[in-house]
DNA sequence: CCGTTAGGTTAGATTTCTCTAACTCTTGTT
DNA sequence: AACAAGAGTTAGAGAAATCTAACCTAACGG
């Protein structure tokens, strides 16, 4: 199954409200990107028949190991390309909106690239894939 | 009216059309963005109404003005955005693809960033290279 | 003439993603 | 016990953008 944008945007943002350490409820999801309860209801539902979330008997969302691949690849993603921006003199604030909607779009090729330039490392090649 | 990603590839398509010289039909937009015609037909209404396109009897389209300054600005992100990616070392073909997704989405702010170092023109500090 | 082809439109379906309204269920307070 | 608040779901709607099927009309070749 492929995912698009918008259910990208659900794993990424599940794995950053993850990360403050406290479950993470559909209400959490709902406000951090300010949408409403039915439509992050219904997004969570597709992402759980899809298997890339779990929700247990108190309503924890649970990333599954495929949904914390694309979540952590996305949101990789958002830091790198941020970090380069402001590299290129942009503000956080605007780098970070455009990272969000590049994070997406772009391909491992052109990210690759970027990675490196930010890292500087060799990153041979993406091992995750 | 804001126009979004597929407007603006609409008009992005008939400036690049037009300019191999021949009057741009509705059927040539279809072949080359790969859509059937009555997609192009239900798009070239909305557009038209917008006031982006003129279509005259002979069915040939025009930008008006504002469809001008839309495809132009539109046609230029994707240059140099091209542009860019390839000077960080991706293949052209590639860096055309991510720089049509890119170029819907960035903000003026990052791009002039980029079309700075692309073009050269001013940007005192080039700490990379 | 007549039939084919090309360009274009209309109508209807589909997908994706969002919304509001209204409901259920649980929990907590008094 | 009663009631309010919070979390979640269901149902129905709507906006974008695409598709296929089917149609109209004009032009051209024979």
């Amino acid at each position: 199954m492929n995912l698009h944008e918008s259910g990208e945007m659900y794993l990424e943002t599940i794995l950053v409200l993850s990360q403050k350490g406290k479950p993470v409820h559909s209400i959490d999801v709902a406000k951090h990107m300010n949408f409403s309860k039915p439509s992050v209801s219904r997004a969570i539902g597709i992402l759980r028949d899809a298997g890339y979330v779990s929700v247990d008997d108190q309503g924890h969302l649970l990333l599954t190991p495929s949904g914390i691949l694309i979540a952590e690849k996305i949101y990789e993603r958002h830091n790198i390309l941020t970090e380069f921006l402001v590299s290129l003199g942009v503000d956080s604030e605007t780098a970070a909106d455009d990272a969000c909607k590049i994070e997406h779009d772009i391909s491992e090729k052109s990210f690759d690239v970027i990675k490196k330039r930010v890292r500087g490392k060799n990153t041979a090649d993406d091992p995750t894939r």
